[in-house]
DNA sequence: TCAACATATGTTTATTTGTTCATATTATAA
DNA sequence: TTATAATATGAACAAATAAACATATGTTGA
């Protein structure tokens, strides 16, 4: 009946709240996500995903202007998925860490079914 | 010397070019990840983790528009990422697929890092 | 020190996109 | 069939953001 049906409602509206993670955190997610949600930056964190790569080879290979690969890399950077390495006049990046990589295959993976 | 390095780079580049996916499938692979990239479609994907939510539960448990979350599922229901099927005058949403709750756990796990 | 090369950064602009408000659609019950 | 509840949708607006352009910074070799 109607009193019981609420409560059973109740309840799983408060377990739903339970389990939500904090807002925070949902925010850094988002965050995340949202790196990879931009066509390029997808295509030069995949050129990167086993190799490192410098600015003018990513911007050659790509057909990018410089200017705009390299405010990518930056805000990549921020994000904490790339790493950079200075040598000589060249600055090499590549993928931060393993989790990137996992990130962009399970993606990958969902895409192509 | 020079000319060595020259052909090593060469065969680099030309290597992760063809490693690297088609822009089509990157394309699709940055469309995917948008839809995690944004603060209101990850609270909403994540009430909906383990069971399935009616538009003003949603609401409700996130403090947030019947509009805005009504607009919000549509995009993710164009997106493959939830279902729905009508019950009388409710819309229960659930996610559409395991792939779903794998990169949002993947995701998190990184942030939580 | 100066020229060149590689990268970084500031600014402007155009586009995308999320929210709000108003209204339409759909379904149920009286 | 009419009122009400639940959801969907269209339009306007504001905020976020990616690209382009110009210029600055840093590095090496002559």
């Amino acid at each position: 009946m109607e009193k019981e049906y609420q409560e059973t409602r109740e309840e799983l509206i408060k377990s739903v709240l339970d389990r939500q993670p904090a807002d925070e955190a949902l925010y850094n997610l988002a965050e995340l996500f949202k790196m990879f949600g931009d066509s390029t930056r997808i295509k030069i964190l995949y050129a990167m995903f086993d190799t490192e790569l410098c600015v003018n080879d990513i911007a050659g290979v790509l057909h990018l202007s410089q200017s705009s690969v390299s405010h990518q890399l930056r805000i990549l950077k921020t994000s904490k998925l790339v790493k950079s390495r200075r040598e000589g006049k060249s600055v090499y990046y590549s993928l931060d860490d393993e989790h990137v990589r996992l990130i962009l295959s399970m993606g990958m993976e969902h895409v192509e079914e």
